[in-house]
DNA sequence: AGTGTAACTTAGCAAGGAGGGA
DNA sequence: TCCCTCCTTGCTAAGTTACACT
């Protein structure tokens, strides 16, 4: 709603990323510089021109204030939200707090689900809960539940008209789900199928021939050639091994393994792939009804009842055992990820819910009613000790409120980051080391996208963000060129030579001084430091918010440069571009695929034929006219671009191509033939196709020997200018769609699309740029962003 | 004040399915 | 019509951040 009124921002200077990406396998890709298409960045958003609004005491005091305070963080929210005047939801929340008798609820581990309960009803009957009454008469047993109640829906969906004051420490009231569904048990091998060690088949007990099997059923991949990987795998199989008794030949004798390449998977390999096929092999009616087994099966946790809605659950699944497949150089990488038993899980659920039944035979870890978190269930992982949550969908209200929530954030960023900027851009200067470190990143932040950047541990890959930067990650080439060269998130590559602030320059180099390989730049800094003075600008303020906040802007800003005109596909197109941008920003990059070089180069090969085709449908107009040539010499210009090399080059691919193809034609046409019970065509029809193939071939061999194509005698110099008129299309088309590809080959726009630049600007695009939204967001993102595609219209503005 | 952890959000990859061009 | 490509979908690892704890 809040229209542009400022050139507060500077449109980022476009970069390229590098696509050195760490694969994902775990081999980094070795570093080859010289691929590095890198482009001189101008990185100067932050100009203080023309800052018309007043450097007033709001900001000096959240200067002045920001070193020496350590009041709590409440007190300092609600601080700067009096300050601001505008009253936020939180800040109204805190000052209700303060004053209400009941302190806020502290609720960690204990539920506090009937004391916050009855305080949020008192306070806030909102629409919501109407329903709930309502529907808890309808649905009487609270986990027999197979999704009913459709009757009202629209009614239930629309929660984005109501937002804005509502408690986000309580997230349920009543909640009622059917727990979690756990993998298989382990079908052992057959006995024709062992592991083979040192030439010998060898008998596993099934604990660990599940393990080898893990292995077994992924040499193919790269993650079996990373050699962490492999002694990550067979230390824990060994550990399995051990305690399951052993291994024995075949024939009975006990047999110690000690060294992994003397371990042959190849059957177990092919076992594992067998099955793949049969499986691929169904017929597609086998294939559905094994759906529809499936489906009737998970049917019941696939959704929840969440203050009476019936709401999507994301992962129901509990992950199954495998080998932890740690991306980048993660030293964990390998080890076995063991399967959980209903022991570990903890299920979360309402109060007077029913509670699912664990496995036959088992017990839950726990059963808790926490209605200040979104999980349904979680367990710990036994690799690095992390938590792991069942979720709701990214459709679900919940999921589409804390979106709404992230990118309203991001909004009222826009209202604060001109007086940031200024303030950063002056404390580039400060005095305090502590201070000048921090205006420093915040210009790194908010001009590169670069993340916050957490200390990380000795036992996880090591990947940096800006707060961790560390000495060899930045190397810097005066005047004011900086080079970044770190492994981010996921392991992923950051390449970037970027022209900066002279002073952040001089910054860095300052930081740099005395300090060598391994040593932090920002010594005096980290994630909290930063978040904690952020939090005086704006409640709620963190350092992510800036990736956000800058990605969207980043969109509305290309999607303001987008004529309104043309096919909606060439709106598309520029969209995809705008996208792009965003992409780049943030550097999310993909591996380049499989069959990328191999299809880039079957669409180069077609571009050289079409120009080629060009030249000589050019040089046939002279044959007819020698004179065009006169009348327009540029337009023959490019007749002579092709050597005859190149020429007797293409000819070959075009035959060879004419080849296979009357070759495959014939073949089908028989067998075609052969299945209705037919004669199959003979030789005699072969030879003639075969024939037609060779006249082709001869005709080329002459047009290569008089430079000349033959003139078929319906030619004529205007259908021949026609052709070219038609080939050239083509060869534009074409040509957008390679650099399409090129340029997507190792950018993936899916991410931004997802979590960073505001839907509601994509909506405003459809509807603006008359473009159906389904073709800007897939079936899934417009189910999450069913508020966006409702409540956003083409006047929209972030 | 620093550290650890819980709770989410963000991320790229693999498999599989839909859709589009020869 | 068939194949192949491309895109979606699901999966789970890897981040960030708030807050509890000491």
């Amino acid at each position: 709603m809040s229209s542009s009124e400022g050139e507060d921002n500077v449109p980022l200077a476009k970069r390229r990323a590098t696509n050195d990406a760490v694969n994902g396998n775990g081999n980094v890709a070795s570093d080859d510089p010289s691929k590095d298409t890198t482009n001189g960045v101008k990185a100067e958003k932050a100009s203080d021109s023309e800052d018309d609004v007043p450097l007033n005491g709001r900001a000096s005091r959240a200067k002045a204030k920001t070193p020496a305070t350590n009041g709590s963080a409440k007190k300092r929210t609600a601080t700067a939200a009096k300050a601001n005047g505008t009253t936020t939801p939180k800040a109204k929340r805190a000052k209700k707090e303060e004053s209400s008798e009941t302190p806020k609820p502290k609720v960690k581990k204990e539920t506090s689900t009937s004391s916050a309960k009855s305080k949020v009803k008192k306070e806030t009957p909102s629409p919501a809960e109407k329903k709930k009454s309502k529907v808890k008469s309808e649905s009487p047993g609270p986990s027999n539940n197979t999704g009913e109640e459709e009757d009202d829906e629209e009614e239930e969906r629309k929660w984005w008209e109501d937002m804005g004051q509502e408690d986000d420490t309580q997230k349920w009231t009543t909640l009622e789900h059917n727990g979690v569904l756990f993998p298989p048990p382990y079908e052992p091998l057959p006995n024709s199928v062992r592991l083979i060690y040192d030439r010998k088949r060898v008998v596993l007990k099934p604990e660990a021939e599940e393990v080898a099997g893990f292995f077994g059923a992924m040499i193919n991949t790269q993650h079996a050639e990373n050699v962490v990987f492999q002694q990550n795998f067979f230390n824990d199989f060994l550990r399995v091994l051990e305690e399951s008794g052993g291994a024995q030949t075949e024939d009975g004798k006990s047999i110690e393994l000690t060294d992994f390449h003397k371990c042959d998977f190849t059957e177990i390999f092919n076992h594992y792939e067998k099955l793949r096929n049969q499986k691929k092999a169904l017929s597609s009616i086998e294939k559905k009804k094994l759906k529809a087994e499936r489906d009737a099966m998970e049917e019941k946790y696939k959704t929840c009842l969440i203050d009476g809605r019936r709401e999507p659950v994301g992962n129901f699944r509990i992950e199954p055992p495998g080998l932890f497949r740690g991306r980048g150089k993660h030293p964990k990488t390998g080890k076995l990820k063991a399967r959980v038993q209903p022991e570990q899980v903890i299920i979360n659920i309402g109060k007077d819910a029913v509670v699912p039944e664990p496995p036959e035979g088992h017990e839950w870890a726990e059963v808790r009613h926490d209605n200040t978190v979104t999980w349904l269930a979680n367990w710990k992982e036994n690799i690095n000790g992390n938590n792991k949550y069942v979720l709701l969908a990214a459709s679900s209200s919940m999921k589409g409120k804390s979106d709404f929530k992230k990118f309203e954030k991001a909004r009222e960023l826009k209202k604060h980051v001109k007086r940031i900027r200024a303030d950063y851009r002056k404390e580039l200067d400060a005095q305090k080391t502590e201070h000048r470190q921090r205006a420093t990143a915040m210009y790194l932040i908010d001009v590169l996208a670069l993340r916050a950047g957490g200390e990380k541990g000795e036992d996880e890959a090591d990947t940096v963000g800006c707060c961790s930067l560390r000495y060899e990650h930045v190397t810097l080439k005066p005047p004011n060129i900086v080079v970044f060269d770190f492994l981010g998130k996921d392991s992923i590559r950051y390449y970037q030579e970027v022209e900066v602030d002279k002073k952040v320059f001089r910054n860095l180099k300052i930081f740099k001084k005395n300090k060598t390989e391994g040593d932090d730049i920002f010594d005096r800094l980290d994630p909290s430091i930063l978040n904690r003075h952020l939090q005086n600008y704006m409640p709620g303020l963190t350092a992510k918010v800036f990736r956000t906040y800058n990605a969207t802007y980043t969109m509305e800003q290309q999607i303001d440069k987008i004529p309104n005109e043309g096919t909606v596909g060439e709106k598309v197109v520029a969209f995809n571009a705008a996208n792009r941008t965003v992409a780049i920003l943030c550097n999310h990059q993909r591996s380049v695929a499989k069959g990328h070089e191999a299809s880039v180069g079957k669409i180069e090969d077609r571009l050289k034929e079409l120009n080629w085709e060009k030249t000589r449908l050019k040089k046939k107009i002279l044959q007819l006219d020698k004179g065009e040539k006169k009348k327009d010499p540029q337009y023959f210009e490019e007749i002579d671009t092709f050597t005859k090399e190149e020429i007797a080059e293409i000819q070959a691919k075009i035959i060879e191509r004419d080849q296979i193809r009357a070759e495959r034609k014939f073949q089908r046409e028989n067998e075609k033939l052969e299945a209705e019970g037919e004669k199959v065509q003979g030789d005699d029809v072969w030879k003639e196709r075969q024939a037609k193939v060779d006249e082709k071939a001869a005709a080329f061999k002459e047009e290569l020997k008089s430079g000349n194509p033959a003139l078929k005698n319906t030619d004529t110099v205007e259908k021949l200018k026609e052709q070219v008129k038609k080939l050239e299309d083509r060869i534009t088309n074409t040509s957008l769609q390679l650099k399409d590809k090129e340029d997507n080959s190792t950018v993936a726009l899916s991410t931004s699309k997802m979590n960073y630049i505001d839907p509601r600007i994509t909506v405003m695009f459809s509807k603006k740029f008359e473009v159906p939204i389904e073709k800007l967001f897939t079936k899934t993102l417009r189910e999450k962003f069913a508020w966006a595609i409702e409540s956003a219209d083409e006047k929209w503005r972030f």
